[in-house]
DNA sequence: CATGAATGAGGCTTCATTCAT
DNA sequence: TATGAATGAAGCCTCATTCAT
């Protein structure tokens, strides 16, 4: 029993480490729970909805997830932390700001793409979060557009931008790729590549001063590809 | 209240007719309506709510709007309904397909940028919508939608563009356009023709054969406007 | 409708006057709270079951109440305002300090005798008040205490005092009379002026140089107790 | 686990010998719970509290206790067992009863002063007592409390009472000493001894028809002390 | 002996809606 | 038109207790 024995002799509670089981459990539970918020939206999804869907009685169910509210954020860290990961990883990379922003693309869509029911959760509710989580999270979607930010102004102080507007084209950025998860699951026969290429593409041609060469971008993320799968399994087991 | 018995046995409340009044207050509560439900989301939204905010008791709240389903309702043909009537306007009109894009973005931002709380409220809580409901705006998105694509249709035809994939040409300019709702709050300085303007520059740059020419299209631009400005007022008082 | 115009010409919700009847139910639910409270705990009693024996569904029951924990305060309100407004125009009569004190216990005598559950609840629960509340009680406890403390330090200072130890003969005041709650109806028979004279014997007996004259005191008590009774009166039409 | 099928087909634990170790872990269970439900009530006390503040999974908790309720009784029993054990040797010890009132009124104090939280506890939450725990306490209490007025009945057939309601008189004793509990930790300078040696100053002096000679009385009690001491200890290894 | 996982009833509270006045 | 009062289902969450391991 993991306890302490303080010095006055009682005996005094500690953290009871979980168990693997108790964890694989309740990503379970969290997984039903994105699905359902996806689908009937955060607060038109009862608790009781949750246990069904995930075969639990109600006081099971809070055994695993403590609140509604923090399974909320739960899903927002799902979504925000493995971005964040790759995305700091990829501004600091020695590579031309085309293909950074081309891996970024990357790294967004696959979020968007592949787990379309964080991302609309991400999107819709993020004002149903309350106090410390609606800072943590405000903070955590700064650094993350401060990344993409970065890269521009790069490109900015080399003098390939028309568009002087960096906020701007950043938001536009964003636009391009965020909105995707309201329709992609219309469009299955898109791939991530094909969609971050597309984007890419166009946004590139769009604030460039000189046209993009598709050719030689296409050649240049290979390598970059590699060298960040590199450094996130590094990442993994500092 | 005034009811009647139908032959069926149910009873159906008899239509009085409404004075200009009732519908001036009904709009005052939509109002209302709006913001709360763009702020909390529709199910973080009580009818109280609604009524403090509107001055109005429950009772009387009741008597204006029928019902939560019904004002949702409400918000969305707010939104869609001048949108469609815009847009079918534009694309019958004989200018390029380039000025019809413009025009086209002119008026999906101006619901975007002057009826944020609207165009939230419309994205975020379509599926909150029940049944028949349901249905009838998922006909008139698509009837959107179909506006946009019949103009890339005919650029297509014409051999103007380099994007073969046509739904994905059309997807990605409601992704240019449709996330703003998102951010626009934190741009107030950004006009709606601004961000046409740029948004077209982008998405055409993107995907015609042939750069665009922007003192062109500014050029044919402002008769588009002035055009359609007539049919909308011709169509106001049809 | 209760509304006030702002400049803005929006209407603005005001606190909507409750009716005489809305007060009249309130104090209904409040009485029957104290019972339970008092038979079962608050902890120990649900809001169904007030609801029950109130005659009203759940949801009515909260248009009543408020919170459950509204109504423990309600409660305590109900003992302790009535008391100070007694005990504090008792305090500054211009009568024997034997007489205030005699006039303190029947008034104190009256809420545990004719209020008994209230006191019972007073008594036990007031550790389930929250944050808040329990400081504002807490003072008017010590207001209360405060007002016996000053009558026996004008008796001490009078040099009529054997028991040099104010707190602690005030503290007996209270064991006195507060304890009484706990039996008090098993003895249906005994009045709050016979209690009073009897613990006032024992009390003043126990702490007086001199030995108590009952008759003297009788007979002063008369007059105190017209006096109070006008000094109520006044007070209640300010 | 050991069960054994009785006739009746109802399955019985078999009672396997418990260790001293058991009892020591009890005994420190049941401490901790008395101060939570001593300071949250005990409906306001959940076993999952007690658990943690013992260091004890729920499993375990349950192995020591057998019911929340078991734990309330055991609390009772730790008030009135000693209380009684004490007090019906007192009553039949051979010295005044001005004497054996002081021995009861220490006796009283002791677990009043130095048990606070029991007497707490057992004060509040009697009511709690479900069914067969409920009757036996009240018996328990009636016993006690026959005591003391068997006292006070053999100092009213010697003709000592100025108080002919020996009844009310004996309420009256319980008062000064039992609401002790209220406020006794906020005067950590009064002792036992001094506090019984005041209450019964004040409790004699009020109903006795000659004064009390504190003095006497005094010296008496030393001796009776060291009688009932004797008593106890022989009790003890009956 | 001890644990973590599970249960289901019940805890307090808010909800959308109705209706007599 | 407008209101206050009422309803009952449903909201989120905690409870005492059990039991396989």
């Amino acid at each position: 029993m993991p306890t302490t024995r303080t010095e006055r002799g009682k005996t005094a509670r500690v953290e009871r480490a979980k168990t693997a089981r108790y964890y694989r459990k309740r990503e379970q539970v969290v997984d039903v729970a994105v699905q359902l918020f996806s689908k009937n939206g955060y607060a038109g999804t009862g608790v009781a909805d949750i246990g069904e869907a995930a075969g639990l009685a109600r006081g099971a169910l809070y055994y695993y997830i403590g609140s509604k509210d923090a399974l909320l954020a739960e899903i927002h860290d799902r979504v925000l932390d493995p971005l964040l990961v790759e995305t700091s990883a990829i501004v600091g990379m020695d590579i031309s700001f085309q293909a950074r922003l081309r891996l970024l693309s990357e790294a967004l869509l696959r979020q968007i793409v592949h787990r379309r029911d964080h991302v609309r959760v991400f999107l819709h509710e993020y004002q149903q979060l309350q106090g410390e989580h609606r800072v943590r999270f405000r903070v955590k979607r700064r650094r993350f557009e401060s990344h993409i930010l970065s890269v521009l102004e790069e490109a900015h102080s080399e003098g390939k931008l028309r568009e002087p507007d960096l906020d701007l084209a950043m938001l536009t950025y964003l636009n391009l790729h965020n909105y995707t998860y309201q329709w992609v699951s219309r469009r299955p026969d898109l791939t991530v590549q094909e969609l971050a290429r597309f984007y890419c593409g166009i946004f590139l041609n769009g604030i460039l001063t000189d046209p993009l060469d598709q050719a030689v971008a296409d050649a240049e993320l290979e390598h970059g590809r590699s060298v960040l799968g590199v450094l996130l399994t590094k990442g993994l087991d500092h």
